[in-house]
DNA sequence: TCTGGGGTCCTAGGACCC
DNA sequence: TCTGGGGTCCTAGGACCC
């Protein structure tokens, strides 16, 4: 069994921690330069006010309502969703966090000793606990897969008579609660999507999911949507992942106002470098890819409209603030235009891998013995040595070809495979360059 | 006048290799 | 002169999530 716990209106429930008089009020938390609208209370949802929704709009639209409206404190909400997230793994057998606001938690057989109902009696206690000692209202939904356990969730935030937690654990509650719930709304099925099952007349989780296998399969031909189907017939195929490290790192901005010089894009752009490159480090991970883009505001289609994204390439994997610092100003370089006014910029860094000691190992060994072929059984043992294997896959390749070009590709091919066993997030392009 | 900031996965098609 | 079959990697684009 899984289970979900979702931090109700996260933002502003952050808010309303250090503000309890906004209890029962409208509120809203805005997002950088306080352009939109990212978080709304249930009284600003019920006023109408849409996510996302640009701030100077809600202001024209509803100017007599009183609502409190707050700039977003992302410190202060990482610092109260740690402390939820603290509670959840004192709580919890084991736990994923999802998102900055969303975790997982699974059950195995032993924490179920007393049937399903007892998870329900332990999901109304975590509320309660999270509610008091760090005061953030949370909704948790429990169920066989983590696509029903979101649409527990769903309905325990929806009724008050679930006390906050809602069990789907018998197929009379899964179907009940699948005719009741609108398919745009499954976790997975977005806009697009809900609106191709809508016009086939599929309008709830309980129609598509009474539809047969080979018609999901011919309708959509796509693997993502047949596994939610299978999670909404109770079958649990998402895959757990909890070690995930990020597979790319992007530090963007808007402008307050708009930038038309080289030298200021040069300094945010030097700035989200530096901000990347600490994500990066914090995770572990070296980078072998830094990119740039640039935007003209899209907005203003008065202007001359330009934006661009430029790839750099570092000469060597790493997670050094300088070197990424270095190859995102020469992006950008590479790509601005005097004369335009740009309204964004971000740095994103790619091919991204494990910072670890083998690849170094590697390159010098290389560097001072690829040369001579002869050596092969030596590098084949370094190999083993260093990654703790007995032998080393080469591949489907046999030691057929005569000459040492023959050889070299056959060792090649023996490192990309070990690799990418060991390092799966690798890309061939990396492996080659430590070649 | 004012319009956010992150991520993931999958697929098709082209370039290239043997 | 005839022109197959198997495979990898990369990119762009499209969908989704919070």
């Amino acid at each position: 069994m899984y289970g979900i716990v979702d931090c109700d209106n996260c933002y502003v429930s952050c808010e309303r921690v250090f503000r309890p008089d906004l209890n029962g009020k409208p509120v809203v938390v805005l997002s950088n330069n306080d352009g939109c609208v990212v978080a709304r209370s249930n009284e600003a949802k019920k006023l109408g006010i849409k996510a996302g929704m640009p701030y100077y709009q809600l202001a024209q639209q509803l100017p007599n309502e009183k609502i409190a409206v707050f700039s977003s404190n992302y410190e202060l909400y990482g610092e109260l969703t740690a402390r939820v997230l603290e509670i959840i793994r004192q709580e919890a057998p084991a736990y994923f966090r999802y998102s900055i606001d969303e975790c997982f938690v699974y059950f195995n057989s032993f924490d179920m000793h007393d049937g399903s109902t007892g998870l329900k009696g332990w999901g109304e206690q975590l509320y309660r606990r999270i509610r008091k000692s760090v005061g953030i209202p949370v909704s948790i939904g429990i169920a066989p897969t983590k696509t029903l356990a979101k649409t527990a969730s769903h309905f325990a935030k929806k009724y008050p008579g679930y006390r906050h937690c809602c069990l789907i654990d018998t197929e009379e509650k899964r179907r009940k609660a699948l005719k009741l719930y609108s398919i745009g709304e499954v976790w997975g099925i977005g806009r697009r999507y809900s609106a191709r099952l809508e016009a086939l007349g599929v309008k709830t989780a309980y129609d598509f999911a009474q539809k047969s296998e080979s018609w999901v399969n011919a309708t959509f031909n796509n693997i993502v949507i047949h596994r939610t189907w299978q999670e909404l017939n109770g079958e649990d195929c998402v895959p757990n992942e909890e070690l995930a490290k990020k597979k790319s790192i992007c530090t963007s901005r808007s402008f307050n106002g708009m930038v038309t010089d080289i030298d200021t894009l040069k300094t945010h752009v030097a700035n989200y470098a530096a901000r990347c490159a600490e994500k990066l480090r914090q995770q572990g991970t070296v980078a072998s890819v830094v990119a740039v883009f640039l935007y003209t505001n899209t907005f203003r289609q008065d202007l001359p409209q330009y934006w661009n994204f430029r790839e750099q390439r570092l000469p060597m994997a790493t997670d050094s603030t300088i070197d990424i610092v270095k190859a995102a100003s020469q992006a950008l370089q590479d790509i601005y235009i005097q004369g335009y006014h740009y309204k964004k910029a971000g740095v994103i860094l790619m091919g991204i891998g494990p910072n670890s000691p083998v690849q170094l190992d590697l390159f010098d060994f290389n560097a001072e013995h690829f040369q001579k072929m002869k050596r092969l059984d030596a590098i084949i043992d370094r190999i083993n040595k260093v990654n703790g294997t007995e032998t080393i896959v080469l591949g489907s390749q046999q030691y057929s070809q005569k000459d040492g070009k023959g050889k070299a590709d056959v060792f090649a091919n023996a490192i990309k495979h070990d690799f990418r066993s060991k390092n799966p997030t690798t890309r061939w392009t990396d492996i080659i360059h430590l070649k």
